[in-house]
DNA sequence: GCATCCACTGGGCAATCTGTCCGGTGAGAC
DNA sequence: GTCTCACCGGACAGATTGCCCAGTGGATGC
């Protein structure tokens, strides 16, 4: 099993109050301290929580612009493209994936001109054959995974 | 302007080893706690930081598989579309975009015959003309910010 | 039936960190 | 020259952490 209803309480509370601590967790569940720790280092140990990074806005730091880029790339290019990419701080994430594009990835810039300069830099290696880019206008649905957690918990 | 290089510092210290706590955060940057603790204030309250939340992996929760759909929305449709793909726990993320797709979202599923489920889900609704999916193989880079920080408080 | 293992409870301990003050200093703005 | 602001270095009580312990209850295996 992935997680039990407690781990799952663990998750979400942790999720919407990051600062709270051990103690004040196994207040608000209603266990002991000790089993809230453990809970949280099995969680931590399998992997299921990555960390607790700081989610940065990339818009506060003066990149408002989000956009996605579809790729094709060469066949046989695809480790030049990827370490390329890697390079870039613009790109904030990579996937390859199937279908039509062979990777997607997301951008962001200073400006709408800005993105130019920055799709410029993406596409500046041999193996990219393609570039298709969506700019992102709104965010409906922020990435998430509260109702994921939920969800898993049930069972 | 939007983060000097202290500020990034903090930043990167604290993607790097989220635990850290403020005091530990001034020994190691040489400056005093107040200042890091202000520091830190401020990067909150201007949203530069939003929070602290704990990265869960989807994988280890028991949905390995990720794709992405590009989503067509039939005019005036959309408002009814989002809050629709809002309640569908396997959505993680909705962004709303230009080009010719008018939607991109994130989707996560047990297996890949999982994810035939869940698009059925997602296209469930009158709203939404035609849906066409990439499945994620590889994430060569996995959500990150800390090179754009690093070149925004270079400035 | 009985022993064993495991998770959880509830408690206690010292060490550490947090939130919050304070006065003093230096740099830049007016 | 004066003011404002950020930073420093230090202080304080209060809270939390990491760690330990013995006891309990359920599930498992013999």
């Amino acid at each position: 099993m992935a997680i039990d209803h407690l781990d799952g309480r663990i998750i979400v509370l942790l999720a919407r109050e990051p600062r709270i601590g051990v103690l004040e967790m196994s207040r608000r569940l209603g266990v002991a301290r000790g089993t809230v720790q453990a809970r949280l280092d099995r969680l931590l140990a399998r992997g299921v929580i990555r960390g607790f990074g700081p989610e940065v806005d990339p818009a506060a730091l003066g990149y408002p612009v989000t956009a996605f880029a579809t790729l094709q790339i060469r066949q046989g290019q695809g480790a030049e493209v990827r370490a390329h990419l890697a390079g870039v701080p613009e790109v904030l994430e990579l996937h390859t994936t199937t279908g039509t594009g062979d990777m997607l990835c997301r951008l962001v810039a200073r400006s709408n001109a800005d993105l130019q300069r920055v799709i410029d830099r993406v596409v500046a290696i041999d193996g990219i054959v393609r570039a298709s880019t969506a700019i992102v206008m709104e965010n409906p649905v922020p990435l998430r995974v509260i109702p994921l957690v939920e969800q898993a918990a049930q069972e």
